[in-house]
RNA sequence: UGCCCGAUGGUGUAAUGGUAGCACAAACGACUCUGACUCGUUUUGUCUAGGUUCGAGUCCUAGUCGGGCAGCCA
């Protein structure tokens, strides 16, 4: 087991009842190696919630040696799309990259697995690494195999072609609580099921005319073994398959075989498939497989307070313009998150941090936050940027006149870089950091006071300035130069330290501050979750930001000091003309108190 | 009112019959050229009732509350 040291930083590897079964099987050598899967259907983005099963799969995969593959569990082609499979391939490498990587089960693309159901090999070989270009599996790859399967139920008696309309389906079926009844087509012979289950394939008979079903218990407690369907006819092409077909598996069906087909040894699933396990062994057991079956375990799904994580949700989002698009900054996409500045780290952080129960849990926002600051931390370059400029005049200095300092490029270094900077007669600062009527403990600057701007100097307010409506429009000023690093008075202390940027070489930026994108801890619990999208969840700012800035580059991580995180957008951003996005406001213990909250 | 699953501080989790611990959050304090980081201190918990046991968060029974399941979706 390799465990991650916990002295690189890295969370240990965690433990959880999935882990220790996985644990289990190992000690009692029950599999050569262990095969996870992360099975996305292609018909949406994935998000945070699909990160938790991500790094749970990949996560065990890495620490016992073995493989976790990527499939797509595409058997409805008329909800899935290539766009789908595109963008989850991205963001799921995205996801594991420098983590897992080495863990990413793919296969030879194009490549199929033997459709000899009884076979003693494998169904799937997994082609040595290297041989040529590698895509995802998918279980519609597996089409013609599980049509042997399929018919190899109909042989064995355990499967049927039923005639019945879906309605009288869902008739037949009864209810959790009173049985269902067989129906009449229940007990026709193998022969004539041979027959007409061909026949479906063959695309003699419309949509829902018939279905294949297997044969079970209509008066189970458990209605997924009341005759569950296991083919359906939909004469529809496949974005993968092509128009080869017009008969689709079921979930069901498809996906317990297609854990068999590639060995899978641990399928891992959440918690609405619980009441599915009897149907997934049901249908694996009763093939008579010659290899060691794969087994389902389920874990509860990620909920966050203050997001939505449903498909069905994100896609309203999208689709009524309350955000950008999937990848807007603040959706809980993995587009989303990657676009905004939080580290794929930090999303495996937050998962190590919730842990895998089956307890139907609400977790914190503020956990997730911290998992991305305390990433972003030890990586981000400090840099001074002022959102909301205020003018200061240094009447002690020279129009022209610029004093050399130094700036500390990220303190957390054990070895710290530094980087000119240049104080000028002309700066601004925050607009925020002045009150003219400060409110108790105000550290920062008033009339007649006295602040740090950081990597400068101590300067002292001796005039506002304001226009004919009374607003303050700029500050003059007296800097104390003894005060700079290295200049005898350089330990003067005061209580409040400023960040600031030069007016003369300061540049002006876009910058996007995003905010949580709903301002109720569970919008998903109210009729309308869309009522409560935070209005204040986007606002664009042009902020002066120091020289340094303007080439930075999509991929940089700033901390703009005293602000927050921040990265250029790298969409909107133009080469010397970033955009900036921030991630994430700094913890604030001050306005977070409530005395100066707009 | 059928079946399945679950319940430990405000939140998320650990303790695998033997001292209820950790993280986040919150509060207070120290430090500070970031009201950040870091460090210290503190507050708050085993759903209820029975039972088994020398001993129960853990095992059993019943209840309460919460979640899931009746797509030709996954």
């Amino acid at each position: 087991m390799s465990a991650e040291s916990p002295a690189s930083g890295a969370p240990a590897a965690p433990t959880d009842f999935i882990r220790d079964l996985v644990a289990a099987d190992v000690a009692a050598g029950r599999h050569a190696r262990i095969i996870t899967r992360f099975p996305p259907e292609p018909n949406g983005y994935l998000h945070i919630g699909h990160a938790k099963s991500i790094c749970l799969n990949f996560g065990i995969a890495r620490e016992h040696g073995g493989v976790c593959h990527l499939r797509f569990d595409d058997t409805n082609p008329a909800k899935e799309d290539i766009e789908y499979v595109e963008s989850i391939s991205r963001d799921v490498q995205w996801l594991i990259a420098g983590w897992a990587d080495h863990c990413l089960g793919l296969k030879p693309r194009g490549a199929t697995p033997a459709a000899t159901p009884g076979s003693a090999t494998p169904d799937f070989h997994l082609a040595a690494a290297g041989a040529g270009e590698r895509e995802a599996f998918f279980a519609s790859d597996y089409f013609e195999a599980l049509h042997a399967y399929a018919v190899e139920l109909i042989r064995r008696g355990k499967a049927y072609v039923c005639d019945l309309t879906p309605e009288e389906t869902d008739a037949y079926r009864g209810a959790p609580d009173q049985p269902g009844r067989d129906s009449p087509y229940r007990d026709r012979t193998v022969a004539e099921n041979l027959d007409l289950f061909a026949r479906m394939r063959a695309g003699e008979f419309p949509n829902g005319a018939r279905s294949l079903r297997a044969r079970i218990d209509m008066a189970s407690p458990n209605v997924w073994l009341r005759d569950p369907l296991l083919y359906r006819i939909r004469h529809t092409a496949h974005h993968h398959a092509g128009n080869r077909w017009c008969i689709y598996p079921l979930y069901d069906f498809a996906h317990c075989l297609s854990d068999y087909i590639e060995g899978i040894t641990h399928s891992i699933c959440t918690l609405e498939f619980e009441v599915h396990r009897p149907l997934y062994d049901w249908i694996l057991q009763s093939l008579d497989l010659s290899r060691t079956l794969p087994h389902q375990y389920e874990f509860a799904k990620l909920n966050i307070s203050y997001l939505v994580f449903s498909k069905r949700r994100l896609l309203q989002l999208v689709e009524n313009n309350l955000v950008a698009g999937w990848d807007d900054p603040r959706m809980p996409t993995l587009s989303g998150a990657r676009r905004r500045g939080i580290p794929a780290a930090a999303i495996r952080r937050l998962a190590s941090l919730v842990g895998v129960t089956k307890y139907d849990s609400l977790t914190d926002i503020a956990l997730f936050e911290h998992a991305i600051r305390e990433e972003l931390n030890p990586l981000a370059l400090r840099r001074l940027a002022v959102l909301r400029p205020l003018k200061i005049v240094l009447t002690n200095l020279a129009p022209g006149e610029e004093i050399p300092c130094l700036a500390t490029n990220n303190p957390q270094d054990p070895e710290p870089t530094t980087r000119p900077l240049a104080l000028t007669r002309e700066l601004f600062i925050e607009a925020e950091d002045f009150a003219e009527v400060p409110p108790p403990k105000f550290f920062r600057l008033k009339p007649g006071g006295e602040v740090r701007l950081k990597y400068a100097c101590i300067i002292s307010c001796q005039q506002v300035v304001k226009d004919a409506a009374g607003q303050v429009t700029e500050l003059h000023c007296t800097a104390d130069l003894t005060t700079r690093s290295g200049q005898p008075d350089a330990d003067r202390k005061v209580k409040g330290t400023l960040h600031w940027v030069s007016a003369t070489r300061g540049v002006p930026a876009k910058v996007q501050l995003y905010d949580r994108l709903f301002a109720v801890p569970e919008p998903a619990a109210s009729d309308d979750f869309r009522v409560h999208v935070n209005p204040r969840s986007l606002e664009t700012v042009t902020a002066v930001v120091e020289p340094a800035l303007a080439s930075a580059q999509p991929g940089d991580c700033f901390q703009f000091e005293r602000l927050g995180y921040f990265v250029p957008d790298a969409r909107d951003s133009a080469p010397g003309r970033p955009v900036f996005n921030r991630t994430i406001s700094l913890k604030d213990a001050w306005t977070a108190k409530g005395p100066a909250r707009a």
